[in-house]
DNA sequence: TTGTAGGCGTTATCAT
DNA sequence: ATGATAACGCCTACAA
């Protein structure tokens, strides 16, 4: 068995409420002892039982984190990044996927509340605000891309940055756009689309929606189908992957980018950048959303006031070579 | 505050034992006795509390999973597989995300053991054999794609596979190949490559071996690159985001597949065979891993002994279009 | 079949 | 500054 707070007191010769406090409260104590009983601490390889500080603190180090699917390369990222800076503040994470199925998170949610997690951070949430303000009763709860009022949220400003994304194709004079939306109904997809079609009176485009779809490559090969068969000038697609779809399905339609059409990428994941056709994207900030929810959610174990209106991480554009003036006349390569 | 058992006992006009008897062992009772009780406890909305649970049982309701990165479409699908798995038997689970730093491995293992978990899924890992011996004195430990004798573990048979794709290249008259190798210097990663060198000698065929690599839409770019200039015939890439760096930066380049080129990838995860350019993979049952991995474990938690042998997923490979005989001249186009 | 009581490892409230 | 002791919520011999 590994060694309890009562041996390393034995060893240091105290008793283990001072061997307690030497480990969580030393300014209380003589720094002699706390020596001592750090020593024996060390010396007998202790750490703390986390179910008993659990059961008698009544806090958990531990938080949760429900997503649609770790499969999603935005949401892997976003866990991955929540999880680093949990760690970092010594907590541990509770991953929970739903895969897609609205009614398994409500359940997995309760799953979470049960075990030991001292809070949940819930991205992309489908559920009705009625269930996510009672579930909020039940335990800290900040959502992400997600609004419901009187709940903390951070918020990765996307739609604003996929209208910048049509303004810089306004700009560029295209006028005949076809849009692949993503994966699924949430409330940020609701968001960007309504942002797109305002965006796209504006300027008196003509856009073909395409959506929802998988954020896979396979998307981006239907999507440039599409463009060519329509004659549209540049298409905007929902991530990285769809993103490279487009471009090799172009390539090998004989299509050029971006002389012939544009390519545009709502993320900047699969390192598009660095070579080959590199790809104007969104650069969204990920890392700094775990990062802030992960914060934010520590406020409000901490018993802070959260900010009534949801953290925006802004978004910004990458112009890169994929997108430029557009052909005078939309053209078909055959 | 939620309910606890002496609520529901004093409900069911009960004692706590009782109560708790009712919930965990009905055949005990008088069946009477457990209808009250489970009322009660419906009633009140009851739910154990698991730091209680763990305190007196000694038992964890929760796994741990340590992986490199999330980032890592293969690791991520392992991930959502054993959370989905754990779920099911009532598990909950931790993942850990090393950032492939291989430090962080040690300390992220002791801070799941400290924490509250019962055993830990380790997929991949680097950590030396004495140190994996060492933790698995610790805690219930199941290696995955790794193998450290006295330990068990699940190993994905990638290497058969890999060694299946060269003899499918070989029989289509294949002499000279890229091989992209992937993103670590793993335990299967070495087994893979010794397999490949086998091979490879085996049919005398000519290679140029590419990696480390991250497992990313450019390193297939660069690859392609490579293979042009060296005038392979095949490219094999360790995973489809690599391999459809490659298909995409051939097609730039104008060089036709199969005909000019042939090109397989090591996984089969973004929708490869769906549509366009299906490629030719190895399907890795990743699901069956995870289903396995969990199993294994629990089998270890309930006491049973572990089987010796590693337990191995097999691998298929999946013909598809984008291998076919090779050029009879390797030629570069312009 | 059911109730009583002790203990799991820690923290926190009292005394000293 | 430090030590005894009572919780925390649950489980499980042991008794009845």
């Amino acid at each position: 068995m590994t060694a309890k707070l009562s041996d390393v007191a034995r060893i240091a010769g105290v008793s283990v409420s001072t061997a307690s406090r030497a480990l969580s409260h030393p300014e209380m104590l003589r720094p002699a002892t706390v020596k001592r009983v750090r020593l024996a601490a060390r010396a007998l390889g202790y750490a703390p039982n986390a179910a008993a500080v659990a059961l008698t603190t009544g806090r958990y180090e531990s938080l949760g984190l429900v997503l649609h699917s770790l499969t999603n390369p935005l949401y892997a990222r976003f866990a991955s990044s929540v999880q680093r800076h949990a760690q970092e503040h010594g907590y541990g994470l509770h991953i929970v996927d739903t895969v897609g199925v609205d009614d398994r998170e409500v359940e997995l949610c309760e799953s979470l509340c049960r075990h030991q997690t001292g809070g949940i951070v819930s991205i992309a949430s489908r559920l009705p605000e009625q269930q996510l303000r009672m579930l909020r009763e039940r335990i800290p709860l900040v959502l992400v891309n997600r609004h419901v009022s009187g709940i903390p949220a951070v918020v990765v400003d996307v739609s604003t940055g996929i209208a910048r994304m049509i303004d810089h194709l306004a700009d560029l004079g295209h006028s005949h756009i076809v849009y692949v939306s993503g994966p699924i109904q949430t409330w940020s997809d609701e968001r960007r689309r309504r942002r797109v079609r305002e965006r796209i009176r504006l300027y008196d485009m003509r856009m073909e929606l395409i959506g929802p779809t998988p954020p896979v490559f396979r998307s981006g090969i239907v999507a440039a189908e599409r463009a060519l068969s329509v004659g549209a000038t540049a298409v905007l697609a929902y991530n990285s992957l769809i993103a490279l779809g487009v471009m090799f399905q172009l390539a090998a339609a004989g299509a050029r980018v971006p002389e012939d059409i544009s390519v545009a990428s709502g993320d900047d994941f699969e390192t598009l950048g660095v070579s080959g056709p590199a790809l104007t994207a969104l650069r969204l900030p990920i890392d700094d959303a775990g990062a802030l929810s992960v914060q934010l959610m520590l406020a409000l174990l901490a018993g802070e006031k959260p900010p009534s209106k949801p953290l925006t991480i802004p978004v910004s554009l990458v112009p890169r070579q994929s997108t430029a003036r557009a052909a005078t006349a939309s053209r078909v390569p055959h």
